[in-house]
DNA sequence: CTAAAATTGGAACCATGGTTCAAATTTTGA
DNA sequence: TCAAAATTTGAACCATGGTTCCAATTTTAG
């Protein structure tokens, strides 16, 4: 199901130029903005966000340049909807987990695995998911939040595991990151045309994500240090 | 040990406008490369590739704007040289792993461990080597195809340890870069005056990591994939 | 049908930031 | 000490790309 953009906690809701109009206007108005919020995802996709142009943004949703304005207030405008509409989909599928009665190895791996999908499918500009220091200072602060909800949400999901003893114990907070770090990176190396399956992907990481947290006792002998004696 | 500039494979070898002058001289330019370098570096980390500018850096370096194209042709060659020193370091780094008779999964800690020092410890613009598509086409490639020696290298460590059992056997491929992203996505949250040192990070991290490689069996329940009905 | 509102196009504006340039200063080598 | 080479500077240049403007066109509503 697609969402409608101005739905629930949206961090901007007065944008654009929109009046109250008719009731007919304003779908078709907001049909076209996500027309357009998908022609920029695929832009952001293929040229990565520094190197999308307004231009080139406009040239794909098959719009004037300066027409693209009478839609969104500016190119941050349309980076933070793509942001948005990616965490909204990911908190998402960390609550739905949360709701199922599985386990919670089980819950972890949907998380793992709806991440990914969220970042590989068609669809969403999740690329844009990456790099969140490209908002403009007032915009990125709501979108850091909802981000660091989404990171809370997944660590406290390892945390209870970690708890009842169906992980093994150790620092939720950094193995989070890694495993948030290793989802994320999908977008870098995914090709479409590649061997795997966007969902077969999803499932080996989240595989590989889960076990390293297996409670199963560590038998680490005693680190060689040296052996990566490389920095000075 | 810090290596020279001009070593090994660099992907440039004639640049900025040296003239072949006296020993001396050479030394003292080169020497403040390197510290052009350093500061290029630090203002990757604390502004991100993009929003560093060359007034910036020339500044933090001690330098007129203008003056610092005497040392190097331009932002694309700095960010060159950066990845370069970076990639580099780990290419070492995973060569010394390989020589040790070690255990795969010791071997593999080791390079996951000198990876996310590599990319933590002050020294280096590691930040730099996590937006390759930033520097122009001619430039680019010899970094990629550095950098996919180094994946491939990994990779073969992995693979390694799947054939003679000491893993559970899987998609070699795909573990690797899932292991990369989760140790390149460090970068993206470390801060020096955070809780870990960079060390313990390294540690945890890469028995993480190594941890979900292990042979024993997976013994994962029938997949509910109604838990993840996020996606349309 | 007609006037107002909404939409559209594309040229022009302008800030940003990488880069160049020519002259001034310092360092080098004899 | 002196001339040539190297270094340094700061202003100016210029390409890029986000944004603005306004006139032309289409759509809406009475």
């Amino acid at each position: 199901m697609v969402q409608i953009l101005n739905s629930g906690s949206n961090p901007t809701s007065g944008l654009g130029s929109n009046r109250l109009s008719s009731e007919r206007v304003r779908r078709k108005n907001e049909a076209r903005r996500l027309e357009i919020l998908h022609a920029a995802a695929r832009v952001f996709r293929r040229r990565g966000l520094a190197a999308a142009g307004m231009r080139e943004i406009a040239d794909e949703a098959d719009l004037s340049p300066g027409n693209l304005y009478h839609y969104f207030s500016g190119k941050d405008e349309i980076l933070l909807f793509c942001q948005d509409r990616t965490l909204e989909h990911m908190l998402a599928a960390v609550k739905a987990a949360c709701a199922s009665k599985v386990p919670v190895a089980e819950q972890l791996r949907a998380v793992m695995s709806a991440h990914v999908h969220c970042m590989l499918d068609e669809l969403e500009g999740a690329t844009a998911h990456l790099e969140v220091e490209a908002l403009p200072e007032p915009l990125r602060a709501p979108i850091i939040a909802k981000r660091d909800a989404y990171e809370r949400a997944v660590r406290a999901l390892v945390a209870q595991g970690m708890k009842r003893g169906e992980f093994a114990a150790g620092d939720a907070s950094l193995v989070t990151r890694a495993m948030l770090g290793a989802v994320n990176w999908t977008a870098r190396w995914y090709r479409p045309d590649g061997a795997r399956s966007v969902t077969e992907i999803a499932r080996s990481l989240s595989d590989y994500l889960v076990r390293g947290l297996a409670a199963a006792p560590s038998t680490r002998s005693a680190r060689t240090a040296a052996v990566s004696g490389v920095r000075k």
